[in-house]
DNA sequence: TTTCGCGCTAACAAAATTGTTTAACACATA
DNA sequence: TATGTGTTAAACAATTTTGTTAGCGCGAAA
């Protein structure tokens, strides 16, 4: 009943599309997306968003009813996002050990290019409201696992062959998580700090995307270059 | 001259401190410290931090004024705290390349084990106030360039010697920081994914230190183990 | 044409949050 | 004792922020 429902207020979405010029629903959350990442939870205004979408602020508790609410959306539209992403890129293919260590690791960097902002919101998430890290973990168990899955498979066959050295693949994790995410967290930091970066941001990300994976295939590799 | 004042300061406290019984300012500096490292800036109340200071929220006013200046006594606190560690323990010592990467690795992560909240704390501000990253980076030059120094000249008499390849000492400088910082921030995140790290955070804390070096050694070395 | 529902505005209300003032008290010192 | 200084509680004020409501206009359907 609950997905007639929804697919009941998906028709009407679309109904009024096609009538109304401008989407004010789209412009809201686009603005709240844009306010919770740059500012967190409790930074974001209400007031701030609505202005930024072009509407009164009534509207956006029209729509929303709460603040609450707006972020829970934006949050799910940014797992969904997350979740697909993996799973189309990652998971399907045949590859070689290496081969996966180096998409998985370049899929996710440049997941994280596009989306720079992603890593202060979701940490904002993991920290304050510890009510909804149960809900970050829900989306994350619809994928990890069978990344993790397959990854053992292949370490263990990689390892049998003597080309890589047995690890502890929690580590692993940790270890190509934080390489790749760090950095985007800390970014206005490092602009400072290095300059150079700011001069040409293309340059830096793909080089830091190589050293991420160097860094990684030396730690595992049996025979490092 | 900025010194002698410091001292002079110092010295009223102490006077303070012997005749009340109660250091009220230090209660509140403590109740801040909490509230600012787990909910933010934002976040923050100042009538929780009175509250839990067990004062009333006037008082929070009559010795910090606002909010702002509160937020940033704690800032210079930890900011000096930092510096000081750094400087005592990695500048001073005559050491070998790998046991000053060692040593720098194991200080930092010591560190963060013991202050668990602060990258919290610091990410907080390199985000959402761009105005206060100045702030962040004077206290920075006063020491990273000193390591910096001596890890250049450290990398070029190892890289002569055979001991270890040439690499980017900006990279490495984020790679250490990434492992070292990055698990600490998600940490909640850990301790849901893998329930094993709660269990004896301990073992999991020194496992990891040691895991962040022979990653770094593994990086940089000409002949990993 | 009238009615109805919907998106919308603008003013309003409520709550939360920060900041201020006043008056009382303790205590040291002239 | 009188006076100045630092500390405190309690009430108050101001501001910010979130949330609500009454009603308008327009297009679709009766």
């Amino acid at each position: 009943m609950f997905a007639i429902s929804h697919l009941y207020f998906q028709l009407m979405k679309t109904e009024d599309i096609s009538t109304q010029p401008i989407d004010t629903e789209a412009q809201i959350l686009r603005a709240a997306e844009h306010e919770f990442i740059s500012k967190g939870f409790a930074g974001a205004r209400t007031t701030a968003i609505a202005q930024a979408a072009g509407v009164t602020h009534g509207m956006l508790h029209y729509y929303f009813r709460t603040k609450e609410k707006l972020f829970e959306k934006i949050l799910s539209e940014k797992m969904s996002l997350m979740k697909s992403l993996m799973q189309e890129s990652i998971i399907k293919s045949q590859l070689t050990l290496q081969e996966r260590i180096k998409r998985i690791i370049e899929v996710h960097f440049d997941f994280l290019a596009s989306n720079p902002g992603l890593p202060r919101f979701f940490l904002d998430e993991i920290i304050s409201k510890p009510e909804r890290l149960q809900l970050l973990i829900t989306g994350l168990k619809l994928y990890a696992p069978e990344i993790i899955r397959i990854l053992k498979q292949d370490f263990d066959s990689a390892v049998k062959e003597g080309i890589c050295r047995p690890i502890d693949l929690r580590m692993l994790l940790i270890d190509i998580i934080s390489l790749n995410v760090f950095p985007f967290l800390i970014s206005p930091l490092l602009q400072e700090i290095f300059p150079s970066i700011s001069e040409d941001r293309k340059a830096f990300i793909e080089a830091r995307k190589q050293e991420n994976f160097n860094t990684i295939w030396r730690k595992i590799s049996a025979n490092p270059i």
